[in-house]
RNA sequence: CGGCGCGGGCAGGCGGCCGCCGCCGGGAUCAACACCCGUCGGAGGAAAGUCCGAACACGACAGGACACGGUGGUGGGCAACACCCACCCGCUCGCCGGGUCGCGAGCGAGGGACAGUGCCACAGAAAGCAAACCGCCGAUGGCCCUCUUCGGGGGGCACAGGCAAGGGUGAAAGGGUGCGGUAAGAGCGCACCGCCCGGCUGGCGACAGCCGGGGCACGGUAAACCCCACCGCGUGCAAGGUCACGCAGUCCCCGCGCGAUCCGUCGCGGCGCCCGGUCCGGGCGAAAGGGGGCGGGUAGACCGCUGGAGCGCGUCGGCAACGGCGCGUCGAGAGAAAUGGCCGCCCAGCCGGGCCCCGGAGCGAUCCGGACCCGGUGGACAGAAUUCGGCUUACAGCCCGCGUCCGACC
RNA sequence: UGGGGAUUAGUGUAACGGUAGCACGACUGAUUCUGGUUCAGUUAGUCUAGGUUCAAAUCCUAGAUCCCCAG
């Protein structure tokens, strides 16, 4: 629960993505995204002391090959950016069809994004509550969770 | 050497750093499948399309018949197949300008059209049963004219009748070519070719060869319905199983009769319900339940989940596909879904330049090819999703092996 | 992952195995001062490649593209 000691490691292990459909209806569904190139991101505070991810990559994007590089790339962005960025967002990153970029674009574009959305939401937040907590992200993530399956449809 | 064809193999390599997934071992922790450390392993020849065949699971012990679907030369291989191998037959091409044989390559869903039905547009007289539009003939019979030695002869008509050669239509018109024959013709006769029937020989067989007979009746289409033979139950790992969490019910249908009775039941007949598309058949039922519709809830974890018709080598059998035996070996198991990213060097290949050298052409200037050096560029198609066997489709290039590169006769 | 369906002119759709039609559109001309309407005419197509058949949009095989469904 501490946060990155000493050493900041660039990993990417289960824990640090996003699994369930309910993850990523909740995130859709605050609404939140930033457009860069060929990124879409969106974003939703999770109450945990790091950051998750998750992608969605169509068809449109490619076969099968180019599906999986792009979504490699943009784990390695994550994996090679998250510390500098602000902790705590559930992201999820939606690909549209685009010519084959590099590594180091995919880290500028997701990172422009990821600061972006932090904006966003402090702007919100200061909106909101004023001087209240600024983020109480455990009842709002979950709140939204359950909050987006049951009382969705009416 | 090169071109073409066939078969087999590879699918850039090495190093550093940052990462991902799994097995095992260790550590930390009250404990752990979460965390940390370490060893090892981690995409393909097509993993693809999902076109066939199986394994496996559930449904009812998956059994019989029908329906429906599939397959279709023969023999073999295989767990099985629509796959593979060998052979047969047919067609096309090459060796040659033509023919025959032979060789080579390619293609073929290649059983049955006297079991039945349908269809064959347009054109054409006629499209399947024989017929006759233009036409040919008119020997024989008829009519007319004429000659006559009174027996008959000659000419005409195209009425009866004979014919299917030629024309024409068509994809296809009831064997083909030639000779004889005839009034004209026709397998009417003959020769060769084709076809049909029978026999013998060879072959496991498809079939082939030879001999004899028949003048010949048999159109096409079954990737039209169909017939025959053989095969196939349905649904699919999101199959299916275990655990956890969670919810709300409601409506409809069925739930028999007789007899015996020691009142526990038993027998008989039917009935009802359920079970594959239907039937046979099977199961359940007697106040205990069974089935269906609508609605509601959960969609988390684990197992299935990777050792198998497995792979490699040797040897034996077989033309081969493949099989037997022996030895060795373990090569991914994810789950919003791993097997990657960056950097450096190197190697094929491509582009540009240089030029001492080598080979070829030319009288020659020079040109072409190769080697060498420098710079640039720099890998195709494509990503396991229950697992196998095939098929099909996509693909930069490289390596190895084999075959072939002017057949005989007229 | 599994299952089902479709593809005909620029668009929407017809067609027992026998000449590919129809509507809207586009273009040209006429009518009008001009445009529209109307009239006449033209254009252009069976997703691709093989096969069966005398003959294929239709039948068969393989491929391509698109859509839908289950979960």
């Amino acid at each position: 629960m501490d946060a990155a000691p000493h050493p900041p490691r660039f990993t990417f292990r289960r824990a640090d993505r996003l699994t369930h459909a309910r993850e990523f209806q909740a995130v859709y569904k605050a609404g939140v995204r930033k457009v860069r190139g060929p990124l879409i991101v969106f974003a939703l505070p999770n109450g945990l002391p790091r950051a998750r991810l998750g992608l969605s990559v169509g068809r449109r994007v490619g076969n099968a090959v180019a599906r999986n590089r792009v979504k490699r790339l943009v784990r390695d962005a994550f994996r090679l950016e998250r510390h500098a960025l602000p902790p705590g967002y559930d992201l999820v990153v939606s690909v549209r069809p685009h010519e084959p970029v590099g590594l180091a674009e995919h880290r500028a574009h997701f990172s422009a994004a990821w600061r972006a959305l932090d904006k966003e939401w402090r702007r919100r937040e200061q909106r909101r509550g004023g001087g209240d907590a600024p983020i109480d992200p455990t009842t709002d993530a979950s709140g939204g969770a359950s909050g987006g399956t049951s009382g969705g449809t009416p």
